[in-house]
DNA sequence: TCTGGGGTCCTCTCACTT
DNA sequence: TCTGAAGTGAGAGGACCC
């Protein structure tokens, strides 16, 4: 806890959604929602302006479309969000030498390290002039907390929201907090939310009052003493610049249940390599390896092995997260699919011996792979015998030049020629594969055009 | 309504060791 | 020598966050 507000917590306004509205103009103004188009997609961001309809982040794809059917439906394109984020936190460094990113969109900046601010009036220039250095070089607006804790600086930019700047000061956090209800706090979800209000806890205060021995009683140590602490205001978690990855892991939902035993362990298999290629593309290995399987009820289990020494031996992973699923009922059906690698290394034990073998093998796993963030179905430069347009992603046609797909279907995909900088623009349908159109790279939203 | 993907941390249980 | 307590690591599940 610190006696001035210097540590500065940053969120972009509605990030996903709010960068797809400032690469297409004719999106400015209208409802936008990013995230899993099929069957099983949730809500990754919605804009402001779908947000009025009742639709929020995690929220099933099925029930936004219910209550926003006529908004811009469009699938997350992340290298392109990673591309605005680097931007920003490039702005965040020149603040501090110690930056936490929380996400592509959000970060804890400690303003007094990075010798900006000493002071309210001080930390208040540096977020206006952050705010505004990021308005300039990216076209999009981000919320500022500023405050004495992470905590606070967090619930501060929450409240800064959207496109604003909150300074909480110091001594004032019991006030500020004690009337809220307890889910303001880190930690508190929807289940012990629901614990402490069985327990006649719903605000701050009522926690506070409580007393440590009680939390800890109806949540186990750890959890209780910390939110004790929380309640009290307090929190001197520091700002820390660089985390070391604990685990790696990708998973995949089905559109429809899988059931054949066969394809379950093909499908195992294949995440396990893509696993691997994500592991060695962060120059990491791992002792543990983790199956998840999520059946068709929802239920969900894990499975794991913990190897003698770590590996990123593909070969080794695959057979391991082989061996788990044999142990594992898969009746009635699979809807997603999970492996994963825990007890990272930055060395392999078994290199010498993997090396040797892989020699032997197919080629390496990390570059015969998908690049590590294709978690979503980000198309990658289709083949020219099946071309995918995914709505949302840009396209060039030799004619009409720069767009975005909006739709396709039955053979024909329709596009909005429109860039950054430019109106609103036309919307014209073609052939699926037709030669004059070809997959594009984002353009960048500000400064682009000239 | 019908629930993504990639993580972190905590708790509990069990087996094993000291 | 036997027994129980305490510590430890693995395995599993749950909650939470963005």
């Amino acid at each position: 806890m610190r006696s001035a507000p210097t540590i500065l917590h940053l969120d972009m306004d509605a990030f996903f959604a709010a960068a797809e509205q400032a690469s297409k103009p004719s999106l400015r103004g209208k409802p936008v929602i990013v995230g899993g188009l099929g069957p099983r997609g949730v809500v990754a961001t919605a804009s402001y302006e779908a947000r009025r309809f009742g639709v929020h982040s995690a929220m099933p794809m099925g029930q936004a479309r219910r209550l926003a059917p006529n908004a811009a439906y469009l699938v997350p394109r992340f290298a392109f969000y990673r591309s605005i984020s680097e931007q920003v936190m490039e702005l965040l460094g020149r603040l501090s030498p110690l930056v936490e990113p929380l996400s592509l969109d959000e970060a804890f900046v400690d303003l007094e390290a990075g010798g900006v601010a000493d002071d309210s009036g001080s930390a208040r220039a540096a977020g206006e002039r952050l705010r505004v250095d990021i308005l300039a070089t990216t076209g999009l607006t981000g919320s500022v907390g500023l405050a004495g804790s992470k905590m606070i600086a967090k619930i501060a930019s929450e409240e800064a929201k959207p496109d604003g700047l909150v300074l909480i000061e110091p001594g004032t956090e019991r006030e500020l907090l004690g009337p809220r209800s307890v889910r303001i706090l880190p930690g508190v979800g929807p289940a012990t939310g629901e614990h402490l209000r069985r327990a006649g806890m719903t605000t701050v205060t009522d926690l506070a009052e409580a007393g440590e021995d009680e939390l800890v009683r109806l949540l186990g140590r750890a959890h209780g003493a910390s939110l004790y602490r929380m309640a009290q205001g307090y929190d001197d978690r520091p700002v820390v610049a660089e985390r070391d990855a604990k685990s790696v892991s990708v998973e995949d939902t089905f559109d429809v249940d899988l059931h054949d035993r066969v394809r379950i362990r093909t499908e195992v298999e294949r995440l396990a390599e893509r696993c691997v290629g994500r592991l060695r593309g962060s120059g990491h290995s791992g002792r543990t390896i983790v199956l998840k399987v999520r059946r068709y009820d929802f239920s969900t289990l894990t499975r794991s092995e913990t190897l003698r020494g770590p590996t990123d031996d593909p070969v080794v992973v695959r057979e391991a997260a082989g061996r788990l699923l044999e142990a594992v009922d898969t009746t009635g059906g699979v809807r997603l699919l999970g492996v994963g690698v825990s007890g990272l290394a930055d060395y392999t034990q078994e290199d010498l011996f993997a090396q040797a073998a892989e020699a032997e093998s197919a080629p390496a796993v990390g570059e015969a792979l998908a690049p590590a963030e294709a978690s979503a179905p980000e198309p990658e430069a289709p083949g020219p015998l099946e071309r995918h347009w995914a709505p949302g992603h840009d396209v060039r046609h030799a004619v009409y030049g720069a767009g975005w797909v909006q739709g396709s279907g039955v053979g024909r995909v329709t596009v909005r020629f429109e860039e950054p900088g430019s109106e609103p623009g036309r919307v014209r349908t073609f052939a699926v594969d037709d030669p004059e159109l070809e997959p594009g790279e984002p353009l960048p939203l500000v400064g682009g055009g000239e």
